[in-house]
DNA sequence: CGAGTTTGACCCGCGC
DNA sequence: GCGCGGGTCAAACTCG
């Protein structure tokens, strides 16, 4: 938030400058247009200068704007500084606005994501993994180098969640297809392969992790080559956003001081700003360092009861199926209209009704809380405790660096509006967040208090939190020890 | 009976 | 070249 507030302000501060620039200008050009007027003859000037060449000259000196001439046409003569910098600010604030009105360009024009177009060579020209592809602006000096690194690698996304069911059900339809006992880990590792379609490539692993058997590790790999299911688009959107991430940010840190060591970047969906992550670079499920992998770390563990969201003390039912225990990582969709999502993971769940609404909300009842709370609180003294905690300043350094990284922003800013916006997108207007209900990352916003009132017409909007959110809040955090020394050019697992 | 699961065998890449 | 381990195949099995 600091780094974000520094940011506003230098660009206000830049934005009065160009303004107080642009006011001398305008004076300037106007005594030159006097001077000529009074030498030249009056109807001379007239045709040699009509005013809207002018304005149209002066437009391109609007920061980027939108910058409609009638815009200028009204601060033509009498500016109104007081203004411009409140839009000025917007315009920051509503960048995420202009990307995601990009990105959706892109989708119509633009191919995907590296790794999309690494698997569709390989492969088969499938359909993308899903219309939600974020896509980071200007970053072309990026993917080349990204597709030279692994011209032929499939990008892997993990996703740890807790789930007590063997399972998660992410909408898409799997076959199991075999299962093997890895080593180093007692439990099985289940493969599937989707089933929707024939001929589609993606396949899936599903294993317990052996630190934490309530922690279910779905290894997502491959690009469907079919539309999915709306109850799946959720997920794929946010795999395929954190592979993005991986491919598409992974070449612009330096150099890595321990290569052999993969790169994690921790977004750890949780209230606490203490940071008691289940970490585990060198699970037997990583898979081998050919295979670049995502992971996202769904398995908050800690709960605080004195958060002052409280996000898990207010129960939503019937967001889900009641089959699905508290710990389920749900998306399947019970109902046509409703899309219950929910990441009930211990810490996290998030539901979009007709409304389009959002909840960032536990849906377990009161015992299970209970029962949820207990557990985590074991499981924080089992593996948790073996993890190193990170320091104040780490978790700056750390904060620093992920909101130094436009990629990790933006495709976290995609992730979580394809989520957030999922079939609304274009339709429904977007989603509302329930104050009582909102996620951590929304509560500590400084716009909190519009926004927990506010529609989200468009799903930016949310981006544009999340990404704000992004540069300073306790619920984004990255180990340090990693993130600032793993170079993504050699670090190929990230946990996200 | 068809769809899905189980499970041993097989393939293949990688490290030594 | 060999062994190991991950990934896949496919026949047998289970279930609705």
């Amino acid at each position: 938030m600091g780094a974000a507030k520094e940011e506003n302000q230098r660009l206000r501060v830049s934005l009065d400058q160009i303004m107080k620039e642009y006011e001398t200008l305008q004076q300037k050009f106007k005594d030159i247009l006097h001077q000529q007027q009074e030498v030249a003859t009056a109807v001379t000037i007239a045709i040699n200068q009509p005013p809207n060449h002018d304005e149209s000259e002066l437009v391109s000196l609007s920061l980027g704007r939108t910058a409609t001439t009638d815009m200028i046409k009204k601060d033509k003569r009498c500016s109104t500084p007081p203004i411009k910098s409140v839009q000025g600010l917007g315009l920051g604030l509503e960048c995420g606005k202009y990307e995601i009105l990009s990105s959706t360009q892109a989708e119509s024009s633009i191919n995907p994501s590296q790794d999309n177009s690494q698997e569709e060579a390989k492969d088969e020209d499938g359909e993308t993994w899903t219309p939600h592809k974020p896509q980071t602006l200007k970053r072309s000096g990026d993917d080349p180098e990204v597709s030279q690194q692994n011209p032929t690698k499939k990008t892997r996304v993990s996703v740890r969640v807790r789930c007590e069911t063997p399972t998660m059900n992410d909408g898409c339809q799997w076959r199991k297809y075999g299962q093997k006992i890895a080593k180093g880990n007692p439990c099985p590792r289940a493969y599937y392969r989707c089933t929707v379609s024939t001929n589609c490539p993606v396949r899936k692993q599903v294993q317990r992790c052996p630190q934490d058997m309530s922690i279910l590790i779905t290894t997502y790999e491959g690009t469907h080559n079919h539309p999915l299911p709306a109850s799946a688009t959720a997920m794929a959107s946010t795999t395929s956003a954190a592979a993005s991430m991986l491919t598409s940010g992974s070449s612009t840190s330096g150099s890595n001081s321990n290569p052999s060591t993969s790169s994690h970047l921790n977004f750890y969906l949780n209230e606490n700003s203490k940071l008691k992550p289940i970490y585990l670079p060198y699970s037997s499920i990583s898979p081998p360092p050919s295979c670049p992998t995502v992971t996202l770390d769904l398995t908050s563990n800690t709960l605080s009861t004195s958060s002052p969201f409280n996000y898990r003390s207010t129960p939503v039912a019937t967001i889900f199926p009641p089959r699905y225990s508290s710990t389920n990582l749900n998306f399947s969709s019970s109902d046509s209209n409703a899309l219950p999502i929910s990441w009930s993971n211990g810490s996290l769940s998030y539901g979009k009704n007709q409304m389009g609404s959002l909840n960032f909300g536990s849906t377990q009842p009161q015992e299970n809380i209970y029962h949820s709370f207990m557990q985590n609180k074991s499981m924080m003294a089992t593996p948790a405790t073996t993890q190193h905690s990170l320091q104040p300043d780490t978790i700056e350094a750390a904060t620093r660096a992920i909101t130094s990284d436009p990629n990790f922003k933006s495709v976290l800013q995609a992730a979580l509006t394809s989520i957030i916006g999922g079939g609304a997108v274009g339709s429904q207007g977007g989603g509302v967040v329930k104050p009582r209900d909102t996620f951590p990352v929304f509560s500590s916003l400084p716009l909190t208090s519009s926004m927990n009132t506010t529609t989200f017409h468009n799903k930016s909007v949310a981006a544009t939190a999340i990404n704000s959110q992004a540069a300073g809040s306790s619920s984004l955090l990255i180990p340090s020890s990693r993130s600032k020394s793993t170079s993504p050019e050699t670090s190929r697992d990230h946990v996200v």
